[in-house]
DNA sequence: CCCAATAATGTTATGTTATAACATTTCTAT
DNA sequence: ATAGAAATGTTATAACATAACATTATTGGG
């Protein structure tokens, strides 16, 4: 969190507490989390309810910062564990257990930056994400399958 | 269609009416297309009305058979060009003119596997999206830009 | 300190994407 | 022909996201 409020004054952006509580929220859990399951906990927080705008605007808030990454492919939010350096936005993400794993690939991304330089396309910004089964639950099955 | 109709027997699975309706339109659009674009161009090619369910289902279906893909972070869905053959489900996808170019590329696929070995994870499917400008686009904004 | 400009939040309403659940029809293989 | 399976029809609703405008809070210039 301080980490977050330091990102923030770097940017000239304001941590406000309604953020705040959302960037709290989503690290919190470790496995991604949806817009409306934010609504709820939030409004069980503060005790009176919480409508879509305010986390939807925390959470573009928070994305912009790069404090939070956007899991397309479940249609909900994780926290950034390197918020400061550069990232991948690369996920391995568990069907099983619903975990997103944040990876630093280094030949991943070089792979991607040369695929688009050869398509003569310019790019901006990735969404990786492996689908699969984590070590734990790879185990698991494993097991329950003998 | 031809090769569509090779793939389904292939597998045993049926391409009804509906069915190649829906993939007709996903490949006469060369961009990725939502479910509910396809539920407004099939009702009016039927001069009926069409219901979620039934785009749905057909989509779940040609997703199934590779021959279709869906654009995680756009919820929209795109014709393969390469059914039969395996491939990358990475895609250049502009954000200028909405188009999304399939590419294929040894080296991220095999960066990837790399980096889920690495990980223990097992990975089974993946959604690599590359959001950026294609060339066309590209050079566009370039001219305007003078 | 006050005020105007800007930023943030509140509020209402609605748009967009996707699926659950159950009824009916169509197809297939015997 | 007929039972079982596959597909489709139908109703309803769940889940995700944003537009538009009103109000409040913050900040910097005077």
């Amino acid at each position: 969190m301080a980490q977050a409020r330091n990102v923030c004054r770097a940017r000239g952006a304001r941590l406000t507490p309604s953020r705040e509580a959302v960037l709290q929220l989503i690290w919190q859990n470790h496995k991604p989390i949806g817009a409306y399951a934010l609504i709820e906990q939030l409004a069980k927080l503060n005790g009176k309810r919480v409508l879509p705008p305010t986390v939807y605007r925390a959470i573009d808030f928070l994305l912009g910062l790069g404090l939070i990454h956007r899991i397309a492919s479940l249609n909900s939010f994780i926290g950034c564990p390197f918020p400061d350096s550069a990232h991948s936005d690369l996920f391995l993400v568990c069907r099983a257990c619903g975990s997103a794993a944040e990876c630093s690939a280094e030949g991943i991304n070089s792979a991607i930056a040369a695929t688009a330089a050869r398509a003569g396309f310019t790019a901006e910004s990735q969404s990786v994400e492996i689908l699969g089964l984590c070590p734990q639950c790879n185990l698991q099955s494993a097991e329950s399958a003998e």
